[in-house]
DNA sequence: TAGATTGTTAATCGATTAACAATC
DNA sequence: TAGATTGTTAATCGATTAACAATC
C-alpha cells in the first residue's frame, strides 16, 4: 500500500522544515513552490515532487500554507512525538549536547549521561549527574529512552551500541567514527564529523578560480 | 581536461579513507574491491568507479594495495594540507571543538576562539584564550586562517561568515541552523545537527517491522 | 471568469550496477 | 601460464527536471 519514499526525499524535509519555520516566523502565511524555489535554491519542480509523496499538501492558483505544510512535514517527520535521549560518553561533545537546550524544544529530550571515567560519573552537566555505564541497564529498564547519542571512543561504539538495542533501543545519533554495524532495524543517523572536515578540506583544495577552466573568459 | 568528479563519488572518499586507515591498523597492506564492498556493504563496481573517477589505483590480478590507496585518497582530499581554523562562538559546541584534540592530528589546527560574550572573554578554552570578535579582524590579518567554524548564534552567523569571506578565508564549517548564503568560491561543509536529529526522527518512526508488509510472511 | 499554481505524467539526466576484455 | 581482479564500456535504475492538464 505505501509506497516507499526515497532517502533523497527524506533528506531535504527537514530542510524544509527549517525554511517553512523561519517563514512563519516572519508572518508569512502562504507560499507558492515557485517563491520556495527561489528562496532555498532548487527547482519548483522537485518542491512539488517531493511534497507530493505525501500527497498534496497544496491548492491550485493558491500555493501551500505555510503553517498547515510546516506541521505537515513535522508530522512525516515524528516531531509531533517526544523522544527520550540518553548520551552514551560525557567527553567534550557528549556535554555539550547534553548541554544544548535547543533539542528540548523540539522534543528530544536529554535524560541521561553515563560514562565509565571515574573522574566524570558524579560531576553534573546541566541539570543531569553524569552516571556510572554500569547504572545503564537498570536505568534503561526503569525509564523510556528511544535515543542513544553515541559520543564515546570510536572503539567502544559498536558494542555499547548492540547492548543498546539489546536493551530495546533503537534509535542511534551515532558521534563515533565509525559504522556501528547494527541489524537493519535499527535507526541510525551518523554525524561524523571528521569525514565532514575532510569534504571540507577536498571542497577548499578545489575552489573553482576566476583564472581557471571555462569562467577564465568570463570576467575582465 | 580535468572532468568534474561528482559530489556523490567525494562524499564517498571520506569513508573509503577510514576504513583503509582501519585496514592499515590491522596490518592488512592488500584488499580487492571485492572484499572491501564486504566490508563497506556497498557494491565493488561502484568502489572500481569511483577509484577511477582519478586514475587507476589498482593492479589487474592483486588488487590495491591499502597504504598506497589510503595516501592517495588523503591527497585528493587534501589532508596533506595544514589548515588553520579559528572558532566563532566559545558557548558548548564551540568549546568542544576546540578541545577536541583529534582534528589536529589530521592536519587542522584550532588557532583561534572567538566570542561576544563578555563572561565569555578571557576565559581559557583547552590551550587557547576566548578573544573578543572585535580582535577578529586583526587576528585575521596577522595569521594565517583558512577555515573557520561557526558555532554561533543561527541568525549571527550569514553575517559573520560575509564578513570572514571579506576578509579572505574561504572555508567555512557550518553549525548553525541556517544556510549562509555565500558566494559559490567559498567553501561551505554544513553541519546541521537539528536536521540530522529530524532525520533520526523519522527513521524512528518508520522502522519496518517484522509484523508489517512484506515481512510478514519471513519469519516464524 | 481569468490567472495562477498545483498535481502528475513524460522526458531527461545522472548515478549505479553489470559485464567483460585487458592485464598483472 | 592460469587465475584473479582491475579498468572501462554498456545496461539499468532512479532521481531530477520539464511540461501541461486539472482545478482552485
Amino acid at each position: 500500500m505505501e509506497k516507499k519514499i526515497s532517502t533523497a526525499v527524506i533528506k531535504r524535509l527537514p530542510r524544509y522544515y527549517r525554511y517553512l519555520s523561519e517563514l512563519l516566523d516572519q508572518g508569512i502565511d502562504r507560499i507558492s513552490s515557485g517563491e520556495l524555489s527561489r528562496k532555498m535554491n532548487v527547482t519548483a519542480s522537485q518542491i512539488r515532487q517531493d511534497f507530493n509523496n505525501f500527497g498534496g499538501f497544496g491548492q491550485q492558483g493558491y500555493g501551500y500554507n505555510v503553517d498547515y505544510l510546516k506541521n505537515e512535514i513535522g508530522k512525516i517527520l515524528g516531531l509531533d512525538k517526544q523522544y527520550h535521549v540518553i548520551i552514551l560518553g560525557a567527553g567534550n561533545l557528549g556535554r555539550a549536547l547534553a548541554n544544548y537546550t535547543g533539542f528540548i524544544k523540539r522534543g528530544f529530550l536529554v535524560c541521561g549521561i553515563f560514562d565509565v571515567d571515574p573522574d566524570k560519573i558524579g560531576k553534573s552537566v546541566g541539570s543531569l549527574r553524569v552516571q556510572d555505564m554500569s547504572e545503564l541497564g537498570t536505568f534503561v529498564r526503569e525509564n523510556p529512552v528511544e535515543i542513544a547519542a553515541l559520543t564515546l571512543p570510536t572503539s567502544k561504539a559498536p558494542g555499547v551500541a548492540k547492548e543498546l538495542l539489546d536493551m530495546g533501543i533503537y534509535g542511534f545519533w551515532n558521534f563515533a567514527a565509525t559504522d556501528l554495524h547494527l541489524p537493519e532495524e535499527a535507526a541510525v543517523e551518523n554525524v561524523h564529523l571528521a569525514e565532514s572536515l575532510m569534504r571540507l578540506s577536498y571542497n577548499i583544495a578545489n575552489i573553482p578560480h576566476e583564472s581557471e577552466g571555462d569562467k577564465i573568459n568570463e570576467k575582465e
